[in-house]
DNA sequence: ACTTTGACTTGCA
DNA sequence: ATGCAAGCCAAAG
């Protein structure tokens, strides 16, 4: 079957707890693509385009916990507001990753990982 | 159909 | 530490 990527991506954004960020790379691991971190930008471009604003597209951020793509916001404000009305912490111009990083959590890849 | 680029990441120089 | 190149998938020119 085709790989429904975009699918998969649109589910695991959903899943990111308020309040919490996750980055392209893990998005892109879980999905089965490791280092297709482009992809996961592109499906949200995608997203913000298509006006799925279901998904909260905010709390991804690069590796670095930069917001990336608050620029392809309405505003580039907004993303950084939004996780701030969410409780998250910045340092600098970055998300402090050590307090709100959260990892994508595959069911199957879980099992997989299982010990 | 081929080339270029993009909200990325990693590695080597 | 900074800079360039490669790798990955999909979409647009």
């Amino acid at each position: 079957m085709p790989n429904d990527r975009y699918e998969m991506i649109y589910d695991i954004v959903c899943q990111i707890p308020r309040g919490m960020v996750t980055t392209y790379g893990h998005i892109a691991e879980v999905i089965g693509v490791k280092s297709g971190a482009r992809l996961v930008g592109w499906a949200l471009n995608s997203v913000a385009h298509s006006a799925r604003i279901d998904i909260p597209c905010h709390r991804v951020v690069n590796r670095l916990g930069e917001l990336s793509g608050k620029m392809h916001f309405e505003t580039p404000f907004v993303m950084r507001e939004r996780l701030e009305q969410e409780g998250v912490t910045f340092v600098g111009e970055a998300v402090d990753l050590e307090k709100h990083l959260w990892k994508p959590v595959n069911c199957e890849l879980r099992i997989a990982n299982y010990e």
